[in-house]
DNA sequence: TTGTATAATGGGAGCGCTCCCATGAATAGC
DNA sequence: GCTATTCATGGGAGCGCTCCCATTATACAA
């Protein structure tokens, strides 16, 4: 394996040169530079990022640390998605990814690894829970990372969002619109803010509607396909005419149960998810939900951190990603159900 | 941020003695290590892994590479499921994963990173591709590595795999049992191991029955589930009883198409896939697979490799990880249809 | 010509660690 | 009691780079 100073030698300049050279200083003679260059992919010679690491600082490596309470979560394309964006904009920028999934058992050790190991120039932190210890820990810090997902208790930090609240609002606006009005929810977790600003977005739309919310309208999930097929056998009884599941995979799994319960969507009860994962194109019937963009929010992400380390400030970066109602067959009067529309609004 | 020589001075001690503390050398009076371990912990101090690498060739990381020819390759759970088997063992022994995502447009360069910039101590390439570059210039390189999934080609690398001829020959036995006569295939992609190997094993059972192989009863699909889509739509012209997928996820999409054809399965035609991805217990029928330890290939790749950093030798190490053949109601004969039985053999 | 910017380059120091060898103290063997 | 042996520890060198300062070469104005 080439260093420097081989390439140096064999290029008749010094190290200090052919470091100006990698790096591109522009303090340097073009024919040098020329020559310097020939060697140096000649030996297909790369500088040693520990070396580089120990004497800059900076090892062009970012962290990406994924929750990991329940293996479950990986069913769900979300965190797939998210890392492939992150990814991306890393292969793009030339940086790598250190890709931490945190168990809980090993946790700590994460933690105090990620803060003091001066491997990684900044973190990206994809944890939507309240109370992150690794995000407190961070912010004592002076490591640069970005939340996936604000956090209303930690407003001043950096972070990559949707509008989770409007865009709930709007989606179940537009069943209002469709003329359904005994409308339930399924809801994410509690101690997940995603899921809560889903709630508070329906129950916006609810008061905007001078509706009052009904307590067995409104069953708990945790995002996962088996809970929102549980919620659903649970909110048949309070007969509502079309129900909004806070992700897709629970409306899934309440579409496995109103077909169990020979209900047929959206005839009997219309159904409208959130997250447009690949599968809600493809549910029978296609499903009504939000789309988020999961790949652009990984990027997005990877860009700012990028940013805040190239270009240090005070100033914490706020990013909300636009989203989009995706209007499909599963929430649609009977009367003007059209076979596999694709109409997208807003 | 403490260094070694911080924690020498306060302990009392050289840097050289720290150092072996830290590293678990046995040559330490238990006395002085008891006290520089105290400041050690009051300091929070982690050793600085670029520096280590430097100075010892060797930092604890390992690289993990995944194809990404299509973005779809995400959809499968496949990926996301190994990753965290390898997340997972990397933890347990104190490892760390830095994630490469192979887009073929920073392909080059991202081989020439991972060979060149000596970051990792070893590399898993989850590509199972024929004629690999990155595989090339890693057998040629001295970076330990272990492949998921073998490379008939290079029968003399490490890797974890399972058997997927013999796991895929006993489904197709299995269901020849069941009585089904005319059984097509839905293949996997001619440039991938695995699909070819699963298409042996049809061929074998196919064989061991004294059954000829009909060309228009295999159709080659990318496993992807509208690739299965569009294979079944092919092959039920040729009026198969049976039908085997390569995969889950084109076993989904041949389901799919099947339901449009109006056709019932099993009772017109049966129906098996590979893989057993959590969808396909919830299809609807539940789908008969083969069960392939995923995250436990992750696992056992990761411990292999560290293995092999560890104690190295010249002897590759070839594992195959058991299957299961997972008997569900998608491949059954209508007379002994029990509700959701989730019997398992072998 | 002399002086003074400016460009191009070289070399030392040092990043934080590990490894090797040297040293001194404690213990054992005769 | 004196030399071997082991144990515990210290310090130098060096991993491959970047950064800073010094030096030389070149250009341009007075």
């Amino acid at each position: 394996m080439a260093t420097l100073e081989e390439i140096a030698k064999l290029s008749k300049v010094s190290r200090s040169t052919v470091s100006r050279i990698i790096n591109d200083d522009p303090h340097v003679n073009p024919k040098t530079r020329k020559r310097a260059l020939a060697i140096i992919q000649r030996l297909n010679y790369h500088p040693n990022v520990a070396a580089r690491g120990l004497a800059a600082g900076r090892t062009r490596i970012l962290g990406l640390v994924i929750p990991m309470g329940v293996s479950a979560l990986f069913a769900d394309p979300y965190f797939p998605i998210l890392i492939q964006g992150v990814s991306a904009a890393c292969n793009a920028h030339d940086h790598s990814v250190m890709l931490w999934i945190a168990e809980a058992e090993y946790e700590r050790r994460m933690i105090r690894q990620i803060l003091h190991n001066g491997l990684v120039d900044g973190v990206i932190v994809a944890s939507n829970l309240l109370n992150d210890p690794l995000v407190d820990a961070l912010s004592k810090s002076h490591i640069p990372f970005v939340m996936i997902g604000r956090n209303p208790e930690k407003n001043a930090l950096s972070y990559v969002d949707i509008d989770n609240r409007c865009s709930a609002q709007e989606l179940v606006e537009y069943m209002f619109g469709q003329g359904y009005r005994r409308i339930g929810t399924i809801t994410g977790p509690k101690n997940m803010i995603a899921g809560m600003d889903r709630l508070q977005g329906y129950l916006d739309a609810l008061r905007h509607k001078g509706i009052d919310p009904e307590p067995g309208l409104m069953v708990e999930g945790d995002f996962s396909e088996a809970s929102g097929r549980t919620a659903m056998q649970r909110l048949i009884s309070s007969r509502p005419d079309a129900v909004f599941a806070a992700s897709d995979s629970m409306a899934v799994g309440a579409l496995r149960a109103l077909r169990d319960a020979n209900l047929r969507v959206p005839q009997d009860i219309a159904l409208a998810g959130f997250d447009d994962i690949p599968l809600a194109a493809h549910t029978e019937p296609p499903m009504t939900t939000v789309r988020q963009p999961i790949q652009r929010t990984g990027v997005v992400a990877a860009e700012t951190l990028i940013e805040m380390i190239e270009t240090p400030s005070a100033k914490p970066r706020r990013i909300i990603l636009p989203t989009e109602l995706v209007i499909r067959e599963s929430c649609r009067p009977q009367t003007i159900l059209v076979a596999h529309s694709h109409a997208q609004v807003r």
